[in-house]
DNA sequence: CCTTTTTGCTACGATTTCAGTAGCAAGAAC
DNA sequence: GTTCTTGCTACTGAAATCGTAGCAAAAAGG
């Protein structure tokens, strides 16, 4: 391929994933991290345990799902509730909703 | 990549959930591993030749690439074409679609 | 022709992340 | 008291990824 089509070439973008400002980039670099969009579908019924979503997600090691989980309750998407483990807040819910696989 | 000829779009097994027959583990897990909703939301847009893409994706491994690239070319959610470098498929556009953020 | 540039891709050590198991503190149930 | 569940941490080996260098083939240019 030596002649590409392209009509503009794109401004160069220096942006590493993580570390970009876009807010699209960040949610695509948190939603890419294993685990990350499993946990979010084994939640989008009722609240899980700790335990119950390690169960629900095969067993995976409780420090990758702690990790997880605390990413997730940074950047609102997770909470915790007590007798209840964790669900989805309101914008996981929506975000979930917009991503139905 | 080292030795491992061909070794499936899965390494090893991470295929827990997907034991059960249900495809939307494997689509899960998929699009779970890193880059991969990066990569097809850069070729959202027009098809991006190899060295295109890995600029548009901050610089990533060439292996890394190549690597999600074989596994999306596998599950038939991306193309090569001649002269015009990777796009999505029908079937990849029609999933990032009902992925759109 | 020949030379230079671009492109797709591989190789490989260094670094980061993950898997897998064990275990502990706190609370509830018995 | 004991037993059970739950949330979570610690540790080690394995795997994935990073970062860079480099090569063969094709294209661009002379």
């Amino acid at each position: 391929m030596t002649k590409t089509p392209k009509p503009a070439p794109r401004p160069g973008r220096r942006a590493r994933g993580s570390t970009t400002g876009r807010p699209i980039m960040v949610l695509l670099d948190l939603l890419g991290r294993r685990w990350v969009l499993r946990i979010l579908w084994e939640l989008r019924g009722s609240p899980l345990t700790f335990r119950a979503l390690q169960a629900a997600c095969g067993g995976l090691s409780p420090s990758v799902l702690n990790s997880r989980l605390s990413e997730l309750r940074d950047t609102g998407i997770v909470e915790q509730r007590i007798d209840e483990g964790y669900a989805l807040t309101e914008q996981g819910r929506e975000l979930l909703s917009q991503l139905a696989p």
